[in-house]
RNA sequence: GGCGACAUAGCCAAGUGGUAAGGCAUGGGUCUGCAACACCCUGAUCACCAGUUCAAAUCUGGUUGUCGCCUCCA
């Protein structure tokens, strides 16, 4: 299994640090809004791979931080007239919300940055005892200079950064580059004491210390959007393996950027489209479709019509797992035993599934995944029918139905019951049809069609689906 | 100014040395009472130029274009 490492800029072989262990982090929200749908990439990226790593039997320690207290919370805070604490909890249920929907499993701990204070200034201390930290007038600001591998991740070199032209540089600093660890509070601001002053941590040491108190000093994974890379993860590198004296993650992953109508996702401009509505028009499952149909590390853009072409694909793969269902329950399958043609098709459906395993271990090429899923829908398509043995069908569904599940599309929806007033309708139109009553046959299936039903016919009987 | 990425059919998108996966859309056909689903057929020499090689979308150099980071940001 390979997995490209932003740290080394090559493709590497993957050795957890443990055996059948993987301890990964994930830099999570800052809870001020709603997620975006460009936040919804990592998360749906991050959760996939966790996903496979489990399915290739590792066991994974997944752990992805809250911000929970920051600028933008607070400002949100003082203009709504409440705590800032309690803007960061309706957040944090929002993106619960919003996980939920697009099938995200929880974090194995999804810890607070609120909730680990005490942990920070722990590391700050040790940081300044090392002589990579000093504080001046109650801030505490990180040596960028005193940690000589800083830049290794974004490879830049401290004196190429050209620090303070376009942000005012403290005067504070003894260098440019350098950043706050802490910072005292202001009038109005949430601050937790400490030996500095009262005031609350910066962005970057929350996840170093996080990292460390769930997963230990060194990590296997560390993952986050492209943008993190600088400063946040060069940031996290310099203060953990300062204050550790260890290598901090072993691979480095970052997902490209999406953008909206090939333009990048800005407030200011207003393209940029919450979770949440996407979600009211269309199916969760197809964004995760969406986000999974190209290689993480490639930009992807979004738009409606892109969507509604993510839409009809997935519907492909879903409509071929709902016919092999209908007709193992149809009853019409009569042979157990495959037959030799079944068995060289069989094989056939074999190899598509190496061919999803190799493009997984191949940096997690989610595209080419994919694509063996459509040849195994097209296998089955052409060869299951009513004159099928039921092992054949049931394995090419099985096959499905894993592979799917491995990218967390979710096929199987729980037995859903329609109303009676609905079934009666149908028994109405088989009827009718067998009547050759065909104008109240399409009347009832127009009817239902407004009803978000979708009728099909097929030889098994009436198969249904919500449009 | 520094660092980095990308350029494949109408659209999306794999593919890093041996003559271009997959999907969507389009058009034609089969199936169907009609549909839907499905199946068959339908499409590109890989931005441009030069070079390396028996052989390049895939390597090297250059050109053009697009984009990201360097500032809170997934």
């Amino acid at each position: 299994m390979k997995i490209y490492n932003t740290l080394t800029q090559k493709k590497e072989e993957f050795v957890p640090l443990e055996e059948g262990k993987v301890r990964m982090y994930v830099c999570g929200p800052t809870v001020y809004n709603y997620i975006h749908i460009g936040n919804a990439r990592p998360a749906i990226l991050f959760d996939t791979l966790r996903r496979y790593l489990e399915y290739r039997g590792y066991e994974v320690n997944y752990v992805s931080n809250f911000t929970d207290v920051d600028d933008k919370i607070i400002k949100k805070a003082n203009e709504e007239g409440v705590s800032a604490a309690e803007i960061s909890e309706r957040y944090i249920e929002e993106f619960r919300t919003d996980m939920d929907a697009l099938n995200i499993r929880e974090a194995t701990v999804h810890p607070k940055a609120t909730q680990e204070i005490d942990g920070m200034i722990e590391m700050i201390s040790d940081l300044i005892k090392k002589g990579h930290a000093y504080e001046k007038n109650g801030t505490v600001y990180f040596s960028t200079r005193s940690f000589k591998e800083y830049g290794k991740l974004s490879k830049k070199k401290i004196d190429d950064l050209e620090a303070g032209i376009r942000i005012a540089v403290s005067e504070e600093k003894e260098d440019p580059m350098d950043f706050v660890l802490w910072k005292p509070k202001k009038e109005g601001e949430p601050s937790w004491q400490s030996p500095w002053s009262d005031g609350r941590p910066g962005w970057h040491i929350e996840c170093s210390v996080m990292s460390r108190k769930y997963l230990g000093e060194q990590i296997d994974i560390h993952a986050g959007g492209e943008d993190l890379v600088f400063p946040h993860h060069e940031n996290e590198i310099a203060q953990s393996e300062a204050a550790n004296g260890k290598q901090f993650a072993k691979y480095w992953m970052h997902n490209a950027f999406l953008n909206i109508d090939n333009k990048k996702m800005s407030k200011s401009a207003g393209n940029f489209f919450t979770v949440r509505e996407i979600c009211e028009q269309y199916d969760p499952q197809v964004i995760r479709f969406f986000m999974l149909n190209s290689h993480y590390r490639s930009p992807l853009n979004f738009s409606r019509d892109l969507v509604e072409s993510a839409k009809n694909s997935l519907n492909r793969i879903l409509t071929a797992i709902g016919a092999l269902e209908h007709l193992l329950g149809s009853g019409a399958l009569d042979r157990e035993l495959v037959s030799s043609d079944e068995q060289l098709i069989l094989t056939e459906a074999e190899a598509l599934n190496t061919k999803f395993m190799d493009a997984m271990d191949e940096d997690f090429n989610t595209a080419d995944a994919i694509a063996a899923i459509f040849e195994l829908v097209k296998l089955a398509n052409t060869h299951c029918n009513a004159s099928s043995s039921k092992e054949f069908v049931q394995t090419l569904q099985e096959r499905l139905v894993n592979l799917c599940s491995i990218l967390g599309l979710e096929t199987k929806k729980e037995e859903e019951l329609l109303d009676e007033e609905i079934e009666k309708l149908i028994e109405e139109r088989q009827a009718a049809r067998k009547n050759k009553d065909f104008a109240r046959s399409d009347e009832i299936r127009n009817l239902l069609l407004e009803k978000g039903i979708i009728l099909e016919d097929t030889r098994e009987g009436v198969r249904w689906k919500r449009s």
